[in-house]
DNA sequence: CTGTTAGCGCTTTCAT
DNA sequence: ATGAAAGCGCTAACAG
């Protein structure tokens, strides 16, 4: 309605008759003042429209009410994920979320980081591909960071409990009948290290020869390379050609699906694949260890606020089991000739 | 390695003998100055490590360089790839981008939407749920908003053809053979009126009878409801069950597919089903009009930028066209009794 | 070509 | 219980 510039907290102090420290203590409860004035404040701040610039407020304090979150890729559903739960955290703390997309590229990453962290209080990173030295020296008293899916001394992380997790898939596979079952493996980093771990070690218990293959790329095509490499050493006919494959995710498994059926294998008749994955509505069709990634982004979310609230112990990793979610559907490949 | 606090702008001329604003001029490019004071400048900010507030900087300016995006629910790979789009436009133009996630509550948008006006320069509004007239108010010159995927007069706008999308897909399922195709109707926004136009119209240019089915709900669940309350009232055998299932996205789409095995029908040999979605690997198996939302969430960031940098027509609405991608694998339902 | 000065809007001692 | 005053780090006239 009225003018067109927005209303400063000098407007609400003349509005009310007040002075402006006093319009400054009563908004944010930092000290109690007569209900009379109390209200009159309140009510000029309504009638004004009146909301604090967060930039002033900034400036001021030397702190933001806001948080950083440095994410692998947004197209994964897995950070998606992580998205939801550090959002949903930050909204009701009252923090603003800053959300960076690394693209899969540390320098962009790296770049990125410095940005956030002149504008946040704190960062998130999650599937950081940064080297172990630059993260830690990253965690600082000035701009704490919170690492999720990784493991490093001296930064607090979330993860879900991923070896455990491959030993659950392991023996899935095996109890349903595999006998060769193969590890599509993804990047050496903390996840993928625990994945193989389990997967090795479920192997040798169960007296099984594991098979570890490293994906050319964590993706679609990825996974579809993978499988035609295999088949082109070892003939899908072979007794040698594995009868499942863990995948290191979701999306990899569906390009292995889809290279499968160009093969003429069918899943999960011909060659079980199952992966590693968020909770998803678009994955239910495929068996997989869920890891549990909106709580690791809520719960990553709340150690770093607590950890910029000083309410912590100095260090922190925190551990979240994931569970088994059979998938509800086969997939079969139509050729198309066009 | 040194000190623990930030180096300011003061430090940075104390070390290169200047003053604070010669700083500020050098390094916004304001102004040049001789090349040996540039020098000095620039050496002495590398040294320091200096990085100028971005709240001193905006409380200064009056602008944030920041944008804000709302989507409706990042689960949801369509506002997934928007924010791929959005956020990789504003990397480029040196924006930092914070993200707010309604979770489909037209409230907590709108509280949303007022606090990150308040942070940023602008606001991009993806699948917004609120009413026309609260939208045209957001709209001013203090904090332009541009829409995704919703057009209303006096507000700029990026939208996908979604009437031509149903077109296409009504005439590709009924050249596949459906005689009956079902479209499976969302909110009764924008898009769904949009899409609903375009399936009707060609369903009476096709000579063929509609039948629009207004889901319970855009998830899982939504898509499976509708197929089992349709199934009630129109047996599956009857002659009178479509043989095409047209979902208004990819999500519904799995629950419909997955509904449609517990009635043992398969898709697409009993029941085509097909879906408007994003541009998604893990979406490969649908056969879906492609919508562009990584192209949306970029074309309107940078209709955003312009925006604010006042280098625009008053008002713009621009479309972006989509693509039929056939899906690559059928999928059959597994009945499991545990 | 460079420096001086005056804010931007808010918080926060410190007085009263 | 309330107000005055200083300052957070930066930019932007305006002088020189």
């Amino acid at each position: 309605m009225s003018s067109t510039r927005k209303a400063t907290i000098s407007d609400v102090a003349r509005a009310a008759g007040v002075s402006r420290s006093t319009v400054s203590k009563v908004m944010n409860g930092t000290q109690k003042l007569s209900d009379a004035t109390e209200n009159r404040i309140w009510a000029a701040v309504r009638q004004l429209g009146y909301q604090a610039s967060p930039h002033a407020r900034s400036l001021s304090t030397g702190r933001s009410r806001a948080i950083g979150l440095v994410i692998l890729d947004i197209l994964n559903p897995h950070f998606t994920g992580i998205v939801k739960g550090a959002g949903r955290v930050a909204r009701e703390h009252g923090y603003a979320l800053l959300l960076a997309d690394a693209e899969e590229d540390p320098a962009q990453e790296e770049e990125l980081i410095r940005t956030l962290q002149a504008h946040t209080d704190g960062l998130l990173l999650a599937g950081s591909r940064l080297p172990d030295d630059k993260l830690r020296a990253l965690h600082g008293p000035l701009t704490p960071i919170v690492t999720v899916g990784r493991v490093l001394s001296e930064v607090p992380s979330v993860v879900a409990t991923e070896a455990q997790a491959a030993r659950e898939l392991t023996r899935l596979v095996v109890q349903s009948g595999a006998q060769r079952p193969a590890y599509l493996a993804g990047p050496s980093f903390w996840v993928n290290s625990q994945r193989t771990q389990g997967y090795l070690s479920t192997m040798m218990e169960l007296g099984l020869t594991p098979a570890v293959i490293s994906l050319p790329g964590v993706d679609l095509q990825g996974g579809a390379v993978a499988v035609h490499s295999l088949a082109s050493h070892t003939p899908p006919q072979s007794p040698e050609f594995p009868d499942a494959l863990i995948c290191y995710n979701d999306i990899v498994a569906t390009g292995v699906i889809g290279a499968l059926g160009q093969l003429n294998l069918k899943a999960p008749d011909d060659v079980q694949v199952v992966a590693f994955g968020p909770e998803n509505p678009l994955l239910s069709h495929i068996t997989h260890a869920e890891i549990p990634s909106q709580q690791l982004g809520a719960e990553g979310t709340n150690l770093l606020l607590q950890t910029l609230n000083g309410e912590l112990p100095p260090l922190l990793h925190l551990e979240f089991p994931t569970a088994l979610a059979l998938g509800t559907t086969s997939l079969s490949y139509i050729s198309r000739t066009s």
